[in-house]
DNA sequence: TATGACCGGGG
DNA sequence: GTGTACGGTCATA
């Protein structure tokens, strides 16, 4: 019969010496259903040197075979390889691990001169042959065949696929699920520490499972609720690398299994890196989409779904994890508590309106499933639409190679002028890299090294690549952009609310595809590496960048900064920056729009640091550092507050602030939260080889009888004392006297710097901000 | 100035 | 599972 399938994941398993390759899917009656692939075998190639005794070479292929997965095909085919024309040989054989051992074989005989394409995941490689991708449906005979041993509606044997083609999702059943576990003091321990609260979300509302003696029945309970809500897509947020793992050692310990994929039987796995596949399910670990938010420096839950205006802090409970065991503990606080719990499990579930969509795009553009797209780099999602387009052009993938870091210049940074400036127009170069490649034909295969008379000839570096034909890169590239233009002009017809959005996010999707096919070319890691390419790109870039610095300084414009593909530009009369625009667009033949304006803004002597306040009011702070987690939250707090008082106020106010809250600190008058510097400790602590702060805390903290495990994060305050910095670090709960706290420390290491850092360029010096008139002769030496 | 160790998020 | 992140900062030689 035939059917159509909407396609969610795939996986693979090796059954009576086959494989057996699982499409799981939609049907359009909203089945969740799964179709088996029996026919399909994997194979590698082996490029042959020019002049090949092809019979012999196959002889001895041949000569390999072994009966417990026998070569069963060798063909002699034409591909290309960068470009050029190679006599290959197609080795198939049953067994995807074997390829590996046929792969190390092979290549050791004379005559080939190398193997490739043998490094591909089983079911990547059908997905690509097929064109199969998640996300999209194809059309198939199939034959429906007895359900043993799934949880799906039906079971499908695969004849013969028809077409694949992209149309309306159906509704996916999502649910999100977090987790919080006991530990006092230190980092949980699975072996040691129970679950005690896990939360649900789906669209069908809430559900808290709460720990009364035993968390097992807890994970019993939830693990039911999987089962009989049957989502087709789990959420957490950075549930690879804690829940999941941490449910399964709970569950192992007591010899249960965790079984609740679309397979019976079956157990969440490690897969690559940190990623847990549920068979049949997409587990999507939604901290791997954060992680591309470049404005949130803290990638916290809270802050992201703060940040997405997904739920504010003001509506939210706040708790730091460390006060989790006397939420616990503490019968009228564990109400706050559990709402902490459905605080953080409704922000993951509501974060799929944020990235969902947009996954959703990358996926049926590269191919690769969402469970793995939110883990993945953005270097894997170019390579797997590298890996398509090759199948479809008959191209080699070349292999994976080692390769020694070799440095070249980047894109040009013209030096900020440090202080404050007012109505700055920011001008940007939206697609820069990607225009180039296409204009200059870059990439691998159209370098062309010595004498060449229809060459592109890069600036600076020389490096030289013909014009025509068109090479992969560019062949993709124009692809990419053919696609966002007829999505956008699409997107200018549809009056659907629900297909707008779609359309937006693929042409977005489209957009940062492309933007990141550059930093894939220079990424050692690529099977497309091209340094040369990577090269020639910005030296074109810094040369557009540079002309078009120097037409607008000639406009009347003063430049007051520059990176890579941006210009920062004060506008005396504002009347003519639209002109300037239309002008740099024809010349250049790239596009460049006003991507901001500033109010305000200051620049330190630092690159790629500055802060801003913009037309809207909005207060943008880019590259300072204090915004990361190992400071302590009175210097991150007080940076922000000085930059938001030199942006709003002045720089004696700023100054004032800075003043006030180091004679705060002098009297004691603060709390001790704000004064801890958090770490994490990656190795178990005898590991370490260094004297760090927070290893030495640690230390001690395990001395005085707390348990202290790798994984976790240990808070410290520096005390005062002899030796140095690391020695005095003790751990935070075991500093109750706030007189033994080295006041110094925080003044000159935190509050300093921090603030130094921003108001050093007005003249403010560090014997300023220090001088807090506490010491009258101090304050006389001064004057 | 280069190299290698460490870290993120989660509780 | 035909596999093994990445990019930034800090300490140390």
């Amino acid at each position: 019969m035939i059917q159509d399938y909407y396609i969610i994941d795939f996986s693979y398993d090796v059954e009576d010496n086959k494989p057996l390759i699982y499409i799981w899917c939609v049907d359009k009656e909203g089945n969740r259903v799964v179709v088996l692939e029996k026919n399909f075998r994997p194979y590698f190639y082996a490029v042959l040197d020019d002049n090949p005794d092809i019979e012999k070479i196959t002889d001895e292929i041949k000569k390999l075979s072994t009966p417990a997965s026998p070569i069963t095909n060798i063909d002699q085919l034409e591909r290309k390889y960068y470009g050029n024309p190679v006599k290959v040989l197609r080795i198939e054989t049953i067994i995807p691990a074997y390829i590996r051992i046929y792969r190390d074989q092979v290549s050791k005989i004379k005559g080939i001169k190398e193997v490739v394409e043998a490094d591909i995941r089983f079911y990547m490689r059908y997905s690509i042959d097929k064109n199969l991708k998640p996300f999209t449906w194809f059309k198939a005979d199939v034959e429906e065949i007895p359900n043993e041993k799934f949880r799906v509606k039906k079971v499908y044997e695969l004849k013969n696929i028809l077409e694949t083609y992209e149309d309306k999702p159906p509704d996916l059943k999502i649910m999100a699920f977090d987790i919080e576990v006991f530990n006092k003091y230190g980092s949980p321990n699975p072996r040691r520490d129970p679950v005690i609260i896990i939360g649900v979300w789906t669209d069908e509302g809430e559900k808290q499972f709460i720990t009364d003696d035993d968390d097992l029945k807890t994970i019993r309970e939830f693990s039911n609720f999987v089962l009989n809500h049957d989502p087709d897509i789990i959420l957490g947020y950075n549930s690879n690398r804690f829940d999941w793992p941490y449910l399964l050692e709970r569950t192992k310990l007591r010899n249960v299994k965790l079984d609740i994929g679309r397979k019976i039987n079956s157990e969440p796995t490690q897969g690559t890196y940190g990623h847990y596949s549920i068979v049949g399910r997409l587990n999507v670990d939604l901290f791997g989409f954060a992680m591309s938010i470049e404005e949130v420096k803290v990638k916290s839950l809270d802050n992201i779904a703060d940040y997405l205006g997904i739920l504010p802090k003001t509506q939210r409970v706040n708790l730091e994890w460390y006060q989790i065991p006397e939420y616990w503990t503490d019968d009228k606080k564990r109400k706050i508590l559990l709402q902490y719990n459905l605080d953080d499990v409704k922000s993951t579930y509501l974060l799929k309106d944020a990235f969902l969509p947009f996954g959703e795009q990358i996926t049926t553009i590269t191919g690769l499933p969402l469970d793995q797209l939110s883990m993945a780099s953005v270097g894997y999602r170019v390579e797997w639409l590298l890996m398509r387009e090759a199948f479809f052009y008959n191209e080699i993938i070349p292999n994976r190679v080692e390769r020694e870091y070799e440095s070249y210049k980047g894109g040009l940074v013209i030096p900020p002028k440090p202080g404050i400036h007012e109505k700055v127009y920011v001008l940007d170069f939206s697609s820069m890299y990607p225009s180039i490649m296409i204009k200059y034909n870059i990439g691998p295969d159209t370098l062309v090294k010595g004498e060449c008379d229809n060459c592109w000839v890069a600036p600076e570096v020389g490096h030289k690549f013909r014009k025509s034909p068109d090479g992969f890169y560019k062949t993709i590239l124009q692809k990419l952009v053919e696609e966002r233009k007829e999505v956008k002009s699409k997107l200018k017809e549809v009056e659907n609310e629900y297909e707008r959005r779609r359309l937006d996010e693929r042409q977005r999707a489209l957009k940062i595809m492309a933007n990141a096919f550059y930093g894939y070319m220079g990424w050692l890691g690529a099977r497309w590496y091209s340094k040369e390419g990577a090269e020639a790109v910005t030296a074109w870039g810094r040369e557009t960048i540079s002309e078009v610095a120097k037409l607008v300084q000639s406009e009347g414009f003063e430049v007051i900064y520059g990176d890579t593909d941006s210009v920062f530009i004060t506008a005396k009369d504002e009347s003519k920056i639209n002109n300037i625009v239309k002008e740099i667009i024809d010349k250049f033949g790239l596009d460049i729009k006003i991507d901001k304006e500033y109010e305000k803004i200051f620049f330190t002597e630092n690159k790629k640091r500055y802060a801003g306040i913009t037309k809207e009011g909005k207060i943008d702070i880019v590259g300072f550092e204090a915004i990361r987690g190992d400071w302590c939250d009175l210097a991150k707090n007080i940076q922000k507050d000085v930059i938001v008082k030199v942006l709003t106020s002045s720089i004696d106010d700023a100054v004032k602030l800075v003043r006030e809250t180091i004679m705060k600190l002098r009297r004691r008058e603060f709390n001790i939260e704000d004064l801890v510097i958090w770490k994490s400790l990656d190795k178990d602590i005898n590991e370490y080889n260094v004297d760090a702060p927070h290893v030495n805390a640690a230390k001690k903290a395990m001395k005085a009888g707390y348990a202290i495990f790798k994984g976790g994060k240990i808070g410290y305050i520096v005390v005062k004392g002899n030796g140095k910095i690391s020695q005095r670090a003790e751990p935070y709960f075991m500093v109750k006297d706030k007189s033994r706290i080295d006041i110094d420390y925080y003044i000159d290491r935190q509050i300093v710097p921090s603030t130094l850092r921003i108001l050093e360029q007005f003249g403010i010096t560090e014997n300023t901000l220090k001088n807090t008139g506490i010491n009258i002769m101090d304050f006389f030496n001064k004057k």
